[in-house]
DNA sequence: ATAGGCACCTGGTGGC
DNA sequence: TGCCACCAGGTGCCTA
């Protein structure tokens, strides 16, 4: 008897949510919640990484989702009431969906686990379940119509797909920074949604080491980083739109990381620029694993 | 204002 | 087997 507990963040031991996973378990969740009513919120204990906003169960409860956003790396489900749910997923976060909303699959609730703490009941029969052992997500209700004034959002700085993330902009935002240009991409006020991985993947194709001053990095290549971080965020995306596809046509089992990384954790293996005979350095900088090619990366 | 370091929390891994 | 140190995708907050 095939269950279906279908994770909608890569399991075992690749968890990432940064922007494009964030954005993979948005696109997982429309089809399941979009236009269906809350019929119930279990909400197992008073917190994440914040306290709960007062009544969160209440507010969810018999609300239409009117629609799914993304916001960086946290997703927005905006609601009838006027209110809007911001979920962040912090470092351990998934989403689990069970039941079977689409016709798809076999019916099956599975067993609840530990670090359950959110449990949504859709009209439509599916359960999304938040999951957090680490608990550094979290969850919060406010106005639709002041979201962007959130305190969590207010200031962070442009998305990496928008048109406000441009050449002219990344050149002046790093301009006279001190910061290495590892530490000025990870800020989420110059650009929202990067992480620890996919700042090493830009850097390596930018072949700009993780070291350098951000504000002494000539203007030529932090307009050629543009279009890397685009496109590194964009494959990223695409890789988790078809392992989507996959679970669903499957077994439920996210097929995520045929997506590979060129750098982050591959220490001392090769450089994969055609043109280096180099070996990726793991080096710490401010607390965080930097990956990269001394030889090639300058 | 800005930059660096710490804290929050749990679980997995690898060494002894 | 057990214990312990270390590591992990994020980010707010405190300190200099």
């Amino acid at each position: 008897m095939g269950g279906y507990n279908a994770p909608l963040l890569p399991q075992d031991d690749c968890q990432m949510p940064e922007l494009p996973e964030v954005e993979t378990v948005r696109r997982g969740l429309v089809p399941v919640m979009e236009g269906q009513v809350i019929t119930q919120a279990d909400v197992n204990r008073p917190d994440l990484r914040w306290p709960f906003p007062d009544r969160m169960a209440q507010r969810l409860t018999d609300q239409k989702v009117l629609g799914l956003r993304r916001r960086s790396k946290y997703i927005l489900a905006d609601l009838a009431s006027g209110e809007s749910l911001l979920i962040h997923l912090g470092m351990s976060g998934r989403m689990l969906i069970s039941g079977d909303p689409l016709g798809q699959f076999v019916h099956d609730h599975p067993a609840p686990e530990k670090h359950d703490h959110v449990v949504l009941h859709m009209a439509n029969g599916a359960r999304i379940t938040f999951n957090d052992p680490r608990r550094f997500g979290a969850m919060d209700l406010m106005q639709t119509a002041t979201a962007d004034t959130h305190p969590l959002l207010a200031k962070l700085g442009p998305e990496p797909l928008g048109n406000a993330f441009n050449e002219a902009y990344l050149v002046q935002a790093l301009a006279a920074k001190n910061t290495p240009i590892k530490s000025a991409l990870l800020d989420q006020r110059i650009i929202a949604g990067l992480g620890n991985i996919y700042v090493c993947e830009a850097l390596f194709r930018a072949r700009i080491s993780p070291k350098r001053k951000a504000g002494q990095i000539s203007a030529v290549r932090i307009r050629a980083l543009v279009p890397i971080i685009r496109d590194v965020i964009a494959e990223a995306i695409e890789a988790g739109g078809s392992s989507l596809r996959d679970f669903r046509q499957t077994d439920g089992e996210l097929g995520y990381f045929q997506h590979r990384f060129d750098v982050y954790d591959r220490e001392n293996e090769p450089c994969r620029h055609e043109d280096c005979a180099g070996h990726i350095s793991r080096i710490v900088q401010s607390g965080r694993s930097s990956f990269y090619c001394v030889k090639c990366q300058r």
